[in-house]
DNA sequence: GCCAACGTTGGC
DNA sequence: GCCAACGTTGGC
């Protein structure tokens, strides 16, 4: 099972209105690199779920509810889409500066990359990372 | 609000 | 097909 990252601005969509919502359409990814990922994403991975701009910090996991189809929002089909539903928020958030500081997260895909929208998250950095938020 | 990183666009 | 110009993202 593999693990992801995906990034979004809590004013615009927080990991609390995926809680309210129950599920939601990731879309509106348009970098190809980021929509790569999208398309390795299988049913039941798990996926953190990062605040950027404001909180900058993982602050839940939720995980793909369904693989990657068209993007509805895309009007030239070029980009795809996934769904994703709220596993449980994270007791302790991690935060960006927390990550930066654990040597153990220095690959990270999120963090060599910092504008990258959907990331890859190996074993590993998934159990510090959980371990870090006290779950 | 600024700036670095990086992707995309368009002229040649 | 190269590369400069420009736009966007996201941390600080």
């Amino acid at each position: 099972m593999a693990h992801w990252l995906v990034k979004s601005e809590p004013n615009t969509y927080s990991f609390a209105d995926l809680q309210r919502d129950g599920k939601t359409v990731w879309d509106g990814v348009r970098n190809n690199a980021a929509a790569l990922h999208l398309k390795a994403m299988k049913l039941g991975d798990e996926v953190l779920f990062y605040h950027s701009q404001e909180g900058l910090a993982v602050v839940g996991v939720a995980k793909v509810v369904e693989e990657a189809f068209l993007d509805p929002s895309d009007p030239a089909g070029r980009f795809v889409a996934v769904e994703l539903a709220p596993v449980r928020p994270l007791p302790n958030p991690v935060t960006l500066a927390d990550m930066k500081a654990n040597p153990a997260l220095a690959g990270l895909e999120m963090i060599r990359q910092s504008r990258l929208s959907v990331s890859p998250v190996s074993d590993d950095q998934w159990a510090t990372i959980l371990k870090m938020a006290g779950a």
